[in-house]
DNA sequence: ATCTATGCAAAGTCTTTGCAGTCCA
DNA sequence: TGGACTGCAAAGACTTTGCATAGAT
């Protein structure tokens, strides 16, 4: 997964303006989402153990979606909160759980087309899509037949 | 919370015509995301402890997860798929509050393409789109100029 | 009759919590 | 310095797994 340059100032100044405290887990966490898109728990426990305790890494957590720094996934990973990264929706695999990013104008220009069909001008909007990724299509073909 | 009568008729049928096996733990469970809307495992746990044992819950949950008879939510429930209820998005102004159903062909169409192109299979989806509706749209040009 | 699903019980993971020490503003 | 944050360690909650039995087609 292909992701943008990972802007540590800008959290920086988010946090100042905020009010909020600029520790080193909390860098490290954010590093860690911006780097490696969405993440679990443990994933992240797995990769950051050396860095910071397990425990760190739940109240980080905590910390960033109560303060909107980063939100839930339907497949139960966190990523960084739209502020932080480019607007995108996500694909979620119904077998594996594998979860990608979509970024795709055509759609977009598709959810402001059927808004503006029933005379609403759209503003935002959330999207969540669930299906078979193409390894599991094949997968579930092979078992079928 | 209001729900539709169960359709348990239309789940018996939907096992039957997959070749999957009728129980008495899926009745169990399809009754409860039915009737209770959705849920999480520890509190269907909870509720259905008497009924039928932990390990049922998770492997009846995963079964219904993979045959697409339910899905997972944003905060981690899960509720009963497309199929077992009615199919709807919604479009809600961000002045009036005003909230109106979206059945639109052309955007189902658009969400099946944009999947496709990252090589999924859709097999359900959830769409909120927020904006102004015309009303809106009127007055709140009316009072800006 | 065969193959699948369930219950039981135990093991394995994940998550939360209390407290003492450390770091930030 | 004072208050907030972190690490450590233990407890608690959630989820998965193996195996024998019961149930479905």
């Amino acid at each position: 997964m292909a992701h943008a340059p990972i802007r540590l100032d800008q959290f920086e100044t988010y946090l100042k303006d905020h009010g909020l405290s600029r520790t080193k887990p909390r860098r490290v966490l954010y590093r860690a989402l911006a780097s490696a898109g969405p993440q679990t728990a443990p994933q992240l426990i797995t990769t950051l153990g050396s860095e910071m305790d397990r425990a760190t890494v739940y109240r980080t957590l905590d910390f960033f979606l109560v303060n909107a720094i980063a939100v839930r996934t339907t497949d139960g990973h966190v990523e960084l909160g739209e502020s932080f990264r480019p607007h995108h929706h996500h694909l979620v695999c119904t077998i594996c759980g594998r979860s990608q990013a979509v970024d795709d104008q055509i759609l977009e220009g598709a959810l402001t087309e059927a808004a503006k069909r029933q005379g609403f001008m759209l503003q935002t909007h959330q999207v969540e899509l669930a299906g078979l990724c193409s390894k599991c299509q094949t997968l579930s073909k092979s078992v079928i037949q």
